[in-house]
DNA sequence: AAAGCATATCGATGTATGTCAATATAAGAA
DNA sequence: TTCTTATATTGACATACATCGATATGCTTT
C-alpha cells in the first residue's frame, strides 16, 4: 500500500472550532489511532532524537524490547499513515519522520 | 474517577525532539487513544461549534446517531482524560472542552 | 412520596489490533 | 549459486474497547 497524503481539511481550519464532516472525523481519528500506541510513539521519539533524523529498522529492534515482526508491523502502520518515509540503502531500510503530517495535525489542534 | 491533570512533560519539550521516557509515552499514547475515536472527535467538534462552547449531554444524544449509554461512555472517557469539564445545572449536565489539555498536546507535536 | 426525565452503570457481544513464532522475500558477500 | 543478514508477511492468539439493552441513580415537580 502506498503512503497516504498529508491530512488536510479545507485549508487548515483549527480542529475543534469547526463542524467536521463524518469523513474528516474518521480520517483524523485514524491518524490519532496510529499515535495512540506507546511503542509507536517511542519509535517516533527515537527517530527524532537521532542526529541525522533517521534510523534503520534494525536499530529499533535493538532499542525497543519488541520482536522484529512487531517493529516491522508498526513501521508499516506509520508509513501507510503518512507519518514515516522510508529509503532503502543496500540491505538496510532507513525511516524518517514526515514533518508535514505532524505539522498539519498540530494545526488542527488549535 | 477524577479528571486527570493536563499532560506536561518537563516543561513543554517539543514532542518528538526529545527521548521520551516509557512512562511519558504511555501517558501520551493514552491521550491520543481518547482522540482516536470518530464519535469522540465528532462530539468535541460539536461542542466547539456551539456559541457558548458547551452542550448538555442530551443534545449529543440527539445529534449523533448513538445510544444514550454510548454517549455517556464517551463523555466519561474524555472527562477522565481531562479533555472535558462538566457542570451540573438542574437536571442537565453541561460539558465543555478543556482548552489547556488540547493546547499542551499541540505543543508536544512541535 | 410518586412520577417523569436526564444521566450513569452493568453485562454481554462483536470487532479491531498488538504481539509473537514461523516463514518468506530481498540484498549483499563468498 | 550458496550463505548470511535485514526486512516483510502470515497465521494464531489474547486483550482492549465500542456498542447496546436493561437497569440504576439523581434531580425536579407535583
Amino acid at each position: 500500500m502506498m503512503k497516504s497524503a498529508p491530512v488536510s481539511f479545507a485549508c487548515c481550519p483549527p480542529l475543534l472550532d469547526v463542524n467536521l464532516t463524518p469523513e474528516e472525523v474518521v480520517q483524523l481519528a485514524a491518524l490519532f489511532r496510529v499515535l495512540s500506541e506507546p511503542a509507536r510513539l517511542q519509535m517516533l521519539s527515537l527517530i527524532a532524537a537521532q542526529p541525522n533524523q533517521e534510523v534503520c529498522a534494525c536499530e529499533l529492534v535493538e532499542s525497543l524490547g519488541l520482536s522484529q515482526p512487531t517493529i516491522s508491523h508498526h513501521l508499516k502502520v506509520m508509513y501507510e499513515a503518512g507519518l514515516l518515509a522510508k529509503e532503502r540503502r543496500g540491505t538496510w531500510i532507513y525511516y524518517r519522520i514526515v514533518q508535514e503530517q505532524l505539522a498539519s495535525l498540530k494545526n488542527l489542534l488549535a
